[in-house]
DNA sequence: TAGATTGTTAATCGATTAACAATC
DNA sequence: TAGATTGTTAATCGATTAACAATC
């Protein structure tokens, strides 16, 4: 298999969620179709499954099923992934309680704090662990990914503690640009950013004066 | 000025951030510094600060202060923005407590649920407001931004509602892609897609097998 | 003047997309 | 065979970055 460039690896899973949004009974979809659900162009869609080599059949389209199998084969949602949250604050304890996690595999399995006052209550059923015991329960869990929800002073401590016990997949919500190394991938999150864009575009639509 | 090219505006708040990182008492930084802050290339700092027109003095670098004020005018940061969060299960819950939007002019003005159970019951001292509301909520208290933090199935009528009302800026983090007038900017977060991205790079890491 | 650092150019790189031959 | 639709090429477009003249 050829190696997939980044901006395709980023669009399969919404190709991947786009699937389930086809008509119930259909067996078969054109790159058009799937095009249209997941809101990109046509021919992105069969250069970006065509790195999934024989995905589609000429004149027929894409075999729902199998390229749903292709896609999680692809992406490496065949088996189960054990993720620890750091930091149980509203966000931390919002994405504990996210139920969206689960139907792709991902079991959250510790959630950490480093307020004493916290530790040992639970949320969603889950004990809040003291930091203290991060390094130790990454490894007796087989943690695989970090979802890191502290305030932005603390994210490159845990960042840089999550490397040295062998994480390799950190999600970022706190508004801090980590510094990891080279083979450790890191996806960030950044709530303000995103609204600040937004405002970029309000201003935009303003008139562009003010 | 010039027109900010996408890729830019999208680094702009990621400078904003970056200069609260400075040692305290330092009046000037250099596009240098600024890179090394913000995790990009120190030609990108320059190339993405001149679009703000005269920014920085050759030989000098950037005004702290000044740079600032250039990026959140830029972005539009220079008054308050009264947002709206649709949907208020558990994500929908932790953003209306989310303490980190305040301090950019951010201000929660109104939290919908379609569940008459949950209307009336109260979150971050904001009162839940039922769907039907949503109309006349959004034009009394000028929501200029809305989250859609809803299940997927309802994501598209809510967009619909909201842009019917005159919202014009849109944060999606419900898995459904938005089909939305071309005048209407829509943001999504789709936290699941994040995860499936770092699988991917998991699956890279372990040796492309398996 | 010498050193520093920007703003800008031009080169490179990568991503998107139109077009169409291949093929069901 | 005629119609449909993929996979792939080549063209286009945009984003990144090295290099350097401008200038403090």
């Amino acid at each position: 298999m050829r190696s997939i460039p980044p901006a395709t690896v980023s669009r399969l899973p919404v190709y991947l969620r786009s699937l389930r949004d086809l008509p119930e009974r259909q067996a078969t979809c054109s790159s058009d179709q799937l095009a249209a659900l997941a809101g990109v162009n046509s021919a992105q869609v069969r250069k970006d499954l065509s790195f999934l080599n024989p995905a589609g059949v000429r004149g027929v389209g894409y075999d729902v099923a199998g390229l749903s199998d292709l896609l999680r084969d692809a992406l490496g949602l065949t088996h189960e992934y054990a993720v620890a949250i750091v930091g149980a604050g509203n966000l931390g304890s919002a994405l504990a309680n996210y139920r969206g996690f689960a139907g792709w595999g991902f079991e959250v399995v510790a959630l950490f704090d480093s307020d004493p006052s916290k530790v040992g209550s639970e949320i969603a059923g889950r004990e809040i662990e003291p930091m203290a015991d991060l390094e130790r329960v990454v490894a007796d869990r087989g943690v695989a990914i970090a979802i890191i929800a502290t305030p932005a002073e603390a994210a490159q401590e845990v960042a840089d503690r999550l490397v040295a016990a062998d994480v390799r997949s950190i999600l970022n919500f706190a508004p801090a640009s980590l510094r990891v190394p080279g083979n450790v991938a890191v996806r960030r999150v950044h709530l303000s950013t995103e609204l600040q864009i937004l405002t970029f575009h309000l201003k935009q639509l303003a008139g562009d004066g003010g």
